[in-house]
DNA sequence: GCAAAAGTGTTTCGTATACACCCATGC
DNA sequence: GCATGGGTGTATACGAAACACTTTTGC
């Protein structure tokens, strides 16, 4: 029985993106699958998660956390292989475009693109319990400003929130609860996006989050 | 490097139990820690959760969900051992008293009890973490029930979150809120528990509940 | 008749929701 | 001057929270 770590690597720009890597050679040469490996017999699975992504892709995650362990005995053909999932945030603005390693290609897919891609193993149930918890905390803590670059526009998290939640937002009302939390700081510079009037670039405190959140304070959107 | 399951099997009578399980024989003879074991080869993670605590305990879980999976390269100081931690939920009412098998014996503990018996490995971590997740999950699923005999109390299923929660609940808002689901149904018996006034037993409604579940219903309490 | 637990309504307050117009810019 | 996206306020409705007395039983 062996031990793997799978990684749904999220990244964010005008659309959800989730991280896949395609097999150069045999075994599943030309399949698609998600980023992943063996856990070394003397890291952490946090660390192998992270070395891995590192080997393959060679990026920065601003937010990691573990999803599921997923067991069946024939979730691979080959061999018993039990694999601890996890799922994580890049800002896709710092991420350089990626080659990939000698065994492997990686590339961005939109969830839809996936869909038709027939992931190997099982890993499509992995991507669809991340996207369910992705949802769910979206609405109960702090993470999809790591989705954004620091600097970002209001309307950029309102669309990412829209995106994700698949779900439209009142505008007003969206702007009215963010702003209520006191967590979102100006930096005073506008930005034009070439069309309509320029807007202004907010970063989020993370700092001043962190001391709420030791105080009971429990952020909730909707 | 090994792969190993361990339960937190919750049970309730008048407050918070926990199923634990004491070594007679060496390594770790009058160790106490949680249910647990290696997974077989051929099992899934789920089946062998099962097997352990049916091996161990005899007894029927109501509810088990998987938890995290606990990997650190020291929580065992024999070789490197990776469990999956899961935690369920018993009716403490239709558990026969139980002695253990030839290895270990089993008995319920609160809480409190557990935090000066210095668990093994890192048992206590994971009970930390089961227990911050049953009563998170107590506010928003109907999980209360599958610890209460088939029918029960209104006020065994108040106790059951005060003492879980382990705040004040105001009786009259928290009947209100939960029966304004419509999920409970009036047995018609009344009990005479000694003291005081005689109550109505309730049964919950799993079936409804499932079918209001599957239409984007979601419970909330609080 | 008193101790103990069960059962029950109303008012208040805060927050979620619904909703539409003006502003600043590029072309 | 018009198209595009940015920014803003108010009224209503609903649900959460606060709060206390009566009822039924055992002893």
């Amino acid at each position: 029985m062996k031990l793997a770590v799978d990684a749904v690597v999220f990244g964010y720009s005008k659309d959800l993106n989730i991280l896949l890597v395609e097999r150069k050679y045999e075994p599943f040469q030309g399949g698609v699958c998600l980023p992943g490996g063996f856990v070394l017999d003397n890291e952490s699975l946090d660390d192998a998660v992270q070395r891995e992504l590192r080997e393959e892709t060679g990026l920065k995650l601003n937010y990691l956390e573990q999803l599921y362990t997923f067991g069946s005995p024939e979730r691979d053909s080959r061999e018993r292989i039990v694999s601890v999932a996890y799922y994580g945030l890049v800002d896709r603005t710092k991420v350089k475009p990626m080659g990939g390693t000698d065994a492997e290609v990686a590339y961005w897919k939109t969830i839809e693109e996936v869909k038709s891609l027939n992931l190997l193993f099982d890993h499509q149930d992995i991507l669809n319990k991340a996207l369910e918890r992705l949802r769910a905390k979206l609405t109960y803590a702090p993470i999809g400003f790591d989705l954004l670059p620091k600097e970002f526009l209001f309307s950029e998290l309102e669309h990412l929130y829209v995106s994700i939640l698949g779900r439209p937002i009142d505008r007003r009302n969206f702007r009215k609860k963010i702003m209520s939390f006191d967590l979102l700081e100006e930096t005073g510079k506008k930005v034009s996006e070439g069309k309509g009037r320029p807007a202004m670039t907010y970063t989020f405190n993370k700092k001043r989050y962190k001391e709420l959140e030791r105080n009971g304070f429990v952020l909730q959107i909707f």
